[in-house]
DNA sequence: ATTCATGCAAATCGTTTGCAACCCA
DNA sequence: TGGGTTGCAAACGATTTGCATGAAT
């Protein structure tokens, strides 16, 4: 397929090599789309698919697929870092709304940041390059509770 | 001190008792204002006044501070919860540049959040309650080089 | 042939927990 | 008194690391 290709090139570029362990972890994050898979959860997802990868090797290779721009790392305060698959077309990653009565996460596409990226520029010289912002409260659902 | 009694009064109405060693975590925290230290460094800190206090007490006084409102957790990627002291006056967290180059933090008092948080409201009908904001990019200092 | 990547297991490290002793209310 | 709190040490759990083997270039 054309994505392994790409996948194959940008190791390449940076001097990574091309390994099937490497090519199985961005399959099954691809094939998650929409989630936010912890790191164990990955390791597991590739496990029951290839069993001969090591933890080990899951967690070495999700750094190198941010540095990719493949994906993103989320904290959402469970104690794990959890990747998201990061779309091509969005420069920022999207916010999240987290539940604090049923947990749940709900994501915000729109960006909406500009005007506090501007004033951040002008008033500290601070470039910013991306964001990561999460929000507290009540989903809709809970509020009727 | 004023303070302390109003720290004694809201332990007392969450049904908490009065320790000398949740004042003692409060005074540390309140001395470093504008510092934001980690869990391990507010203990060494408060074991350097109180060295018979233990690590588990500390742990479990962040969290309590928290719920009073003395203080909020900050996540700054480096492996560890970091608490910041909670301005009286502020309603939401101030936000936090992270500079990728030199790892300097900065704070923005500035909120400016009112747009998108009006917006997740009418789209998502999500009452935000609060918001954690993180902005990478490179400071001025860095700018430079 | 080199160099980098892997799997395994052991090690790390921040944080949590069980429990008996303690202390505030 | 009685239940929340504490200190200690052991337990935890996610992540990292050392190292010999193995695969990619």
């Amino acid at each position: 397929m054309i994505q392994k290709d790409e996948l194959s090139q940008l190791l390449r570029e940076k001097g990574y090599k091309i390994t099937k362990q490497r090519k199985a972890v961005l399959d099954i994050v691809m094939e998650h789309d929409g989630e936010h898979l912890s790191s164990q959860e990955i390791y597991e997802l590739v496990k029951q698919r290839c069993p001969d990868v090591g933890v080990a090797t899951v967690y070495r290779t999700l750094p190198v697929l941010e540095e990719l721009g493949y994906v993103y790392a989320v904290d959402l305060e469970d104690g794990c870092t959890r990747y998201e698959l990061q779309k091509k077309e969005q420069i920022h990653r999207h916010h999240h709304l987290l539940c604090e009565s049923c947990g749940k996460v709900t994501e915000v596409e729109d960006d909406l940041l500009d005007e506090i990226e501007d004033k951040v520029f002008s008033k500290y010289g601070f470039t910013i390059k991306d964001h990561k912002v999460k929000f507290y409260g009540v989903c809709k659902d809970c509020a009727f509770r």
